[in-house]
RNA sequence: GGCGACGUGGCCAAGUGGCUAAGGCGAUGGAUUGCAAAUCCAUUAUUCGUCGGUUCGAAUCCGACCGUCGCCUCCA
């Protein structure tokens, strides 16, 4: 049964459908036509984190993904209004409170401004809610009734847990019966009518942080919190839900069942399930090794193996070029971790820098100081018959036809370095340097080619502003700028007089302190190697 | 044990029935350069884990096998 054919909203007017996108749904395993609930709105959730802990590198892959959808969605003509919550009540917090004795709330608002504070330096930026658990909790109680006197639930000693043979559709999502799920039912197994019956409510024991409620002192249970938000902001059905793979079963086959029991409707039309990161092996890359020793056990990266100094890993990789490493492989498969993967991004993004510094010197505009245009509409370009942006207008279609198939990022990426191409073979062959004439027409096709390109890196959510070096302060930052002036005007004067000695002493000396000269028809600038 | 995903060049990674198998990193040759770097051009998988099968035709569908991984308990 197509849950898409349970949703009546009314009758459908001839909307005007601004592009074929396409989403791979989890619960019927195809990839399906996007018609949203109310369109032009969509309403979309991601599971956040239970901030317990610092968040690790696998929490972005969520945020960043759904942060491009977002922006994709919207430059295709969607109103989008994307939810992200932060459980901030556990057993986890708890146990975490117990051990660093202080109160969960505070653990819950350190870990909350660390994930923020992750999210920005990744260019997430376009979350709309951020409810909280502790926030909603007439909300949750209310939620539990309602599932209570509807006979989805029922109260044992201060317990509230859901039925689950009560829900005939229960295991539709994560594919699995109810037969086939023998768990021991965990340490509620006593008190529950069934194992697979799961907490809507725990009574709280001596020292938990607790809130009254028609049950006793108690707290919510997992699950039960999404269902009560997406609600109270989305709506009863809403269009997508998504979140990692490891979240399918069972935090969202409940949340499923919680919602849909309770509203008698379906709770989302489309579940989104990003896959999990892997850590990589060591750095070893050998020859042609017949045998595959995995000694080391590369696993899914997560907190309780340890995993965790995100922050770290953004000083030492800026948040770009995470973003970028993410970005590069289709959301739905697993990614694996690796310094070397992520040094190979800096690399290939180092070609994207160098080409906007090109760009900056010829046309006497910066980049990033580029509109993008905010729709579809509003980004295409008239080629007008000139070759070079005929193909930027092709290799920009290929780039939209990626998106819309299920956003395929890492196909969309490869358009752009093809765009990148494309516009340096200009470059080079109308031998444009600085001080070409602003409106010459060389100029005036290259202004648009970056156009083209600044339009597209906007939706990947990419160049937002230009590569700061990490942990400068702007004082060391212009000093730097100062001192490289210098050795780069000694650097030229050498050679002017053919003293390549020395010229070459001042730049191998630089290349041993990790920097490198470009030198180019009209001077001499430099760059980081990553 | 149950359910599921994956296995594409040296590495990463698109492609799920039919033009010459994207793109990145790396490598090699060339243009350019005083020499480099950057940029551009060219080359780098007759082949898509293995073996069968379906088909006029498969990396793409089916079966078996090998291998890697995930979920079934907290996890983005």
């Amino acid at each position: 049964m197509s849950p898409a054919t349970a949703t009546q909203t009314g009758p459908t007017q001839p909307l005007q459908q601004p592009a074929e996108i396409r989403i791979y749904n989890t619960l019927t395993k195809t990839k399906e036509q996007l018609e949203p609930l109310r369109p032009p709105q969509i309403g979309m959730y991601l599971c956040g984190p239970t901030v317990y802990a610092e968040s690790h590198i696998g929490h972005m892959v969520g945020p960043v993904i759904f942060d491009t959808i977002k922006r994709f969605l919207s430059y295709s003509g969607y109103q989008v209004t994307w939810v992200v919550n932060i459980t901030d009540v556990d057993d986890k917090l708890i146990a975490k409170s117990r051990e660093r004795q202080i109160p969960m709330s505070q653990i819950a608002v350190e870990m909350t401004a660390d994930y923020l504070a992750n999210l920005r330096e990744l260019g997430v930026t376009q979350i709309d809610h951020l409810p909280r658990a502790t926030d909603h909790m007439p909300q949750i109680i209310r939620f539990i009734e309602s599932l209570e006197s509807k006979g989805f639930a029922y109260e044992v000693d201060g317990d509230v847990f859901f039925e689950v043979s009560k829900d005939p559709h229960y295991g539709q999502l994560s594919n699995r019966t109810l037969e086939a799920m023998q768990g021991e039912g965990g340490e509620a197994a006593g008190k529950k009518r069934a194992a697979g019956d799961f907490a809507l409510w725990k009574s709280a024991r001596h020292g938990e942080p607790a809130w009254d409620s028609p049950w006793g002192k108690g707290r919510p249970g997992w699950h039960i919190e999404c269902s009560a938000m997406s609600h109270e902001i989305l709506g009863e059905t809403f269009d997508i839900h998504g979140g990692g793979l490891d979240l399918m079963f069972p935090h969202h086959e409940n949340e499923r069942a919680q919602s849909s029991c309770c509203h008698d409707a379906p709770m989302v039309k489309y579940w989104m399930h990003n896959g999990l990161m892997r850590a990589g092996e060591k750095g070893k890359v050998g020859g042609k090794s017949d045998r595959q020793t995995s000694d080391d056990a590369a696993g899914k990266i997560s907190r309780s193996k340890g995993a965790g100094g995100l922050s770290d890993l953004i000083r030492r990789h800026t948040g770009e070029r995470i973003r970028f490493f993410l970005l590069r492989t289709q959301y739905r498969s697993t990614i694996v971790y690796s310094e070397e993967g992520l040094d190979e991004a800096g690399t290939a993004l180092a070609t994207f820098y160098r080409f906007f510094e090109r760009f900056a010197e010829i046309t006497g505009e910066s980049f990033y100081d580029l509109p993008a245009p905010r729709t579809r509409d509003a980004g295409s370009v008239d080629p007008g018959g000139d070759p070079t942006l005929t193909e930027a207008v092709a290799l920009r279609d290929k780039f939209l036809a990626a998106m819309d198939d299920d956003f395929n990022t890492g196909l969309a990426i490869s358009t752009l370095f093809d765009l990148l191409r494309t516009a340096n073979r200009f470059i080079d062959q109308q031998g444009l340097a600085a001080g070409a004439a602003a409106d010459s027409a060389p100029v005036q096709t290259l202004k648009t080619l970056g156009g083209v390109i600044r339009d597209l890196t906007a939706v990947l959510g990419l160049f937002r502003k230009p590569p700061l070096d990490s942990g400068d302060s702007q004082a060391d930052a212009e000093l730097t700028e100062a001192l490289m002036r210098l050795l780069i005007d000694l650097r030229k004067e050498a050679r002017a007089k053919k003293d390549f000695a020395t010229g070459d002493m001042i730049r191998d000396r630089l290349g041993e302190a990790g920097i490198a000269l470009l030198d180019k028809k009209d001077g001499t600038s430099w760059e980081r190697k990553s």
